[in-house]
RNA sequence: GCCCCCAUCGUCUAGUGGCCUAGGACACCACCCUUUCAAGGUGGCGGCACGGGUUCGAAUCCCGUUGGGGGUGCCA
């Protein structure tokens, strides 16, 4: 694959961000369109806050949201671990190079050298010592005088001043690689073209594209993204905010409706029409029409997209989808009694009802479970009604006698039951529904009495009757 | 503190000097449809942060103010 090199590059430190999983998209987005290639580079550097199960859970979040790591767009996993040795010798070069030098200065030893002279940072006090490598040197690098231009995609040309960048860390005093070189060197030596990720990163952006220089080589074509944020309008932590992807995959949000809501964050699809299919979205995103202020992550409005795919789902796609929670541990009736065939029937009623796939089988779970679960809330309003005990007696006596069980025909005799009393059927409905579902709300009535069956329908009446007689 | 980024309805956005009386979506409200609840339909509420310029003309360009955010580690 030739063509512009993307890359995505997370650090395994905890559950999948949704917003690596949008940076995540826009990269796969534009690899795809532009006939590129989308890297996927693990930066499992940090020994202490990375887990190897993380990246395993990186790999599905990704998959799931439709980036296949057997997709020819698709290369990688690379872990930066495996290159150690390359960043290092590159930090020999720069050091040879006279781009970088030793330091033996202790994060104490530099606060006391700022507190006597009052400023702050590091000033360079190194740098024409002449010190070697060795046991608690640290390698920096030699930030040259002028100034620094950072051409960005999103946001134009971003001046810094060089004077105000630190010599900053190249290797550690164990002659570790740290993140901004390990970075820049994968990068070079992963042929990275665009540097596409969030705009936490723009003030490291300098620091790098002097590595890049300093190394030989052309900086890549960068771009910075906004945040996501929270109701408070801070960047999303994985400590405060409900951030992890798999966590939306759990509660029953679809692949697509994730991505398409996360992709509408910060960019608008053309035309006005934000619910869009993944090819249409892909071939029309543009770096430079991205959106440059944060963005909120808002459940409401990815539960209404949600419900939008729901919905749009095929009754067989559907069942299909809801069976992680149709057979949970956790499902609102055993398994053993659930019926593919009623709840085909009645997927066009429950999809509706749904904003996720976990809510659908407590749509229906009366139609599967041996007696109705009553909410004291339910059976109140079953009984206030002075005419409740009357309606269900007539009901009973009204179903009873019908020769075709259809919601048509039951429709139509509960029709004259209610007008007896003097009833509007949705009214009259309240103490029939209650004791059948064993709620007040819920799918269409007859359809659901149709498929419960004409001897458990009218046991469940009397039942009811019997409560509240 | 210092550096950087940003600023259109509550939220996500359209808008790239006249087509803007600022459009759409989510949320909210009302009505309609209706066997409950949803879904759907119709309508409504609601915004260019502020102050200066530039221009015949500014949401759009410039400056400042204010407000938000990000970064300031031998984390990534």
């Amino acid at each position: 694959m030739s063509g512009p090199r993307y890359r995505f590059a997370p650090s395994p430190t905890g559950f999948f961000h949704v917003g690596g999983a949008r940076t995540a998209l826009w990269n796969w987005a534009l690899a795809n369109s532009q006939g590129g290639t989308f890297v996927l580079r693990i930066e499992d550097t940090d020994e202490a806050r990375n887990r190897p199960e993380w990246t395993q859970g990186i790999i599905d979040a990704l998959a799931w949201i439709g980036i296949h790591s057997d997709d020819p767009h698709f290369e990688g996993p690379y872990f930066q671990s495996h290159y150690a040795e390359q960043h290092v010798a590159a930090a020999q070069r720069l050091f040879e190079a006279g781009h970088a030098y030793y330091c033996d200065m202790t994060a104490a030893d530099i606060e006391a050298r700022n507190k006597a002279e009052g400023t702050q940072g590091y000033q360079g006090w190194s740098r024409d010592r002449g010190l070697g490598p060795g046991p608690g040197h640290v390698l920096r690098f030699k930030v040259p005088a002028g100034s620094t231009v950072v051409h960005d995609l999103v946001r134009g040309d971003v001046v810094f001043d060089n004077a105000l960048i630190e010599d900053f860390v190249l290797l550690r005093g164990n002659g570790s690689p740290m993140f901004l070189l390990a970075n820049v060197v994968d990068d070079m030596a992963m042929e990275i073209s665009h540097v596409v990720r969030a705009e936490e990163h723009l003030p490291n952006t300098p620091k790098q594209q002097l590595i890049w220089q300093a190394l030989g080589h052309e900086p890549p074509v960068w771009a910075h993204v906004p945040v996501l944020v929270n109701e408070a309008r801070k960047k999303l932590s994985k400590r405060r905010d409900k951030v992890a992807l798999e966590m939306y995959r759990d509660e029953g949000y679809l692949a697509d409706a994730m991505s398409n809501y996360l992709m509408t964050l910060g960019w608008a699809p053309k035309g006005g029409v934000e619910i869009q299919p993944w090819q249409q979205m892909q071939a029309d995103f543009r770096l430079e029409d991205v959106n440059h202020s944060s963005a909120f992550f808002d459940l409401k409005k990815l539960a209404a997209f949600n419900g939008e795919y729901i919905r749009a789902l095929s009754p067989e796609e559907f069942l299909e989808a809801c069976r992680p929670w149709l057979f949970a541990p956790d499902a609102p009736f055993p398994a053993d009694r659930f019926d593919e065939q009623t709840f085909l029937a009645m997927a066009p009623v429950i999809q509706p009802r749904a904003t996720t796939l976990a809510e659908a089988p407590g749509v229906v779970d009366f139609l599967f479970l041996e007696s109705p679960l009553f909410t004291d809330d339910a059976l109140a309003k079953a009984s206030a009604a002075p005419s409740a005990i009357d309606v269900l007696r007539d009901t009973v006596a009204a179903f009873e006698a019908l020769g075709e069980w259809s919601a048509e025909t039951l429709k139509t005799a509960f029709e004259g039951v209610a007008a007896a009393h003097e009833l509007k059927p949705g009214k009259a409905q309240t103490p029939v529904r209650v004791a059948v579902t064993g709620r007040t709300v819920g799918p269409p009535l007859f359809e659901s009495l149709q498929f419960l069956g004409r001897d458990e329908t009218l046991r469940r009446l009397r039942v009811l009757e019997g409560l509240i007689g």
